[in-house]
DNA sequence: CGGTAGCTATAATGTGATGTTATCGTAGTT
DNA sequence: AACTACGATAACATCACATTATAGCTACCG
């Protein structure tokens, strides 16, 4: 109980070892003896009565608290650098991080991440992540925002709905069900798909669709990423099914696709953070440049 | 330029000494020999590159920086408390603190106050501050959120319009003026007024006004506040002015008064804070509840 | 006007927190 | 089974920080 505050020297080498999850290779980055370290984070974790980390085998795992504590140690050790470069007049250079897939950064934010570049002074840094990747990078701290599709989110993490994206069918415009408005699961019967590697949530929701409506199907491709199975559908390799944000190469056509679930698309953001301004200008730009459709 | 992150200890100290500005009783407070903080303090400003207090006289005085780090300080305080008491799993018992002045607890934000208290589990503090010292209140970080007429702010400080408030002359309903619609300086023209103390911003406006206007009038009572002001009204004393949002006693009368510039009421709050979810919530009611008039 | 009270600031000195080296235990690896 | 990599603990060393002592400054008072 007799704790003021939490010592900001303990805070960054918490920091150093949560990126490692390793005190060995920590403690060189930190300039200090592995035993160094290692006292540290235990007077850490005494002290605040909680257990940061476990053993898991030989690895070392963050605990949810462990998470938490990391997530509040990056946040503070920003806000201290930017204090201490206005207090000493140097201009501010922050930056803002974000975490989304290769599809999100490729078809849905580049009209606000332009918008951002253009209000804000912050620089914008990047992460490409998948799912869990973007959930993990805004619960640790290590992005101020995330974007993706998510069915569901853990409580430490606040998803704004975004966008409802639906999916469509890419064909050849030559292809005979290209002269279909719509086109209904039952109408792939036989036909030979480009998609993702299995276990990708887009091929998982695809092929249980097309398992429950009874439709046999085959691959004619596996390929990551949108842009990839566009590509092997100009080439004629088989049919492919996208979401219908993505731009459709010169002689393909793409058609809506009845039957599959919608995705909605959140951003993300984790709960109880304290976003600079840059991080709110970006979120601003999202939320304006992304959510009318 | 070795400058990782602030320590937390020296910071604890500064805020003890800032709100001192007194070495020796800050360092009675921390348990702490007056050398031991003078030296904490002087570190803290030799790695900061930054002067953070001066003499004056036999006093000291924070400088800007001194007043911004203060307010950093808090806050980071602040937020350190909360992560532990959510890592250990005890409740947060936020407080949020709000600074203005008498007359606007009073007439406008009772009802932004109530609504908060019933949406947010936060403690609310508030602190009864004159003009500049709202100010000073939020710029140091002591309150989270300031209210409040301003002529002008200081850069460090954002202040939000909320509502625009006129002037009523008020008598007794009795008083020949009580039965024009509206009131003109001229009106005025000899009459005894209950005032504020020389030097207060309502009474200096007035005088002013009255001034440029040619009125001759005398002053039949000086009261701070204005309850206080009406209540002398109510016994006869002579006619008030005051803001129009002000309950008038039964008995008397109100009239608008043209010819006095109208206060407008900001919302304050610092520059670059990061507000917790109980100020924004506060801020949120603040402004639902109160802009609309 | 000089003495004093109250405080800041610096110096000299001592002690405890924290770092280092050494070493053991353990879990995967070949 | 021996080896490798790493976490954990102990014994010892060092350096940062606290304390006491004191000089210097400023206002205030008789």
């Amino acid at each position: 109980m007799p704790l003021e505050t939490l010592r900001s020297d303990w805070l960054d080498a918490f920091v150093a070892f949560a990126e490692h999850r390793n005190f060995t290779h920590a403690a060189r980055e930190l300039h200090l003896s592995q035993p160094a370290l290692h006292v540290q984070i235990a007077k850490l974790s005494e002290e605040l009565g909680v257990t940061l980390y476990r053993r898991e085998g030989r690895a070392l795992s963050l605990t949810h608290q462990g998470t938490q504590l990391l997530a509040f140690a990056r946040e503070a050790r920003e806000r201290s650098r930017e204090i201490v470069a206005e207090l000493r007049g140097e201009p501010a250079d922050a930056a803002v991080t974000m975490a989304a897939g290769e599809g999100a950064y490729l078809y849905l934010l580049g009209d606000a991440l332009r918008a951002f570049t253009r209000r804000s002074t912050a620089r914008l840094q990047v992460l490409t992540r998948d799912r869990q990747g973007a959930i993990d990078a805004v619960r640790s701290g290590e992005a101020h925002l995330g974007m993706g599709s998510f069915s569901s989110l853990p409580d430490d993490v606040l998803g704004t709905p975004l966008v409802e994206i639906g999916s469509c069918v890419v064909m050849p415009s030559a292809h005979r069900l290209a002269r279909k408005r719509a086109i209904v699961l039952a109408d792939l019967a036989g036909e030979a798909l480009v998609v993702p590697p299995a276990g990708r949530p887009h091929r998982t929701a695809l092929a249980q669709a097309l398992e429950t409506a009874g439709v046999a199907w085959r691959v004619a491709a596996e390929a990551s990423g949108w842009d990839l199975m566009l590509h092997f559908a100009s080439l004629g390799v088989g049919l492919t099914v996208v979401n219908d944000f993505c731009r459709i190469p010169r002689g393909l056509v793409a058609r809506p696709l009845r039957g599959l679930p919608s995705v909605r698309y959140d951003l993300l953001s984790r709960r109880g953070a304290r976003l600079g301004a840059g991080a709110l200008a970006l979120r601003q730009c999202v939320v304006d440049k992304t959510s009318r459709r």
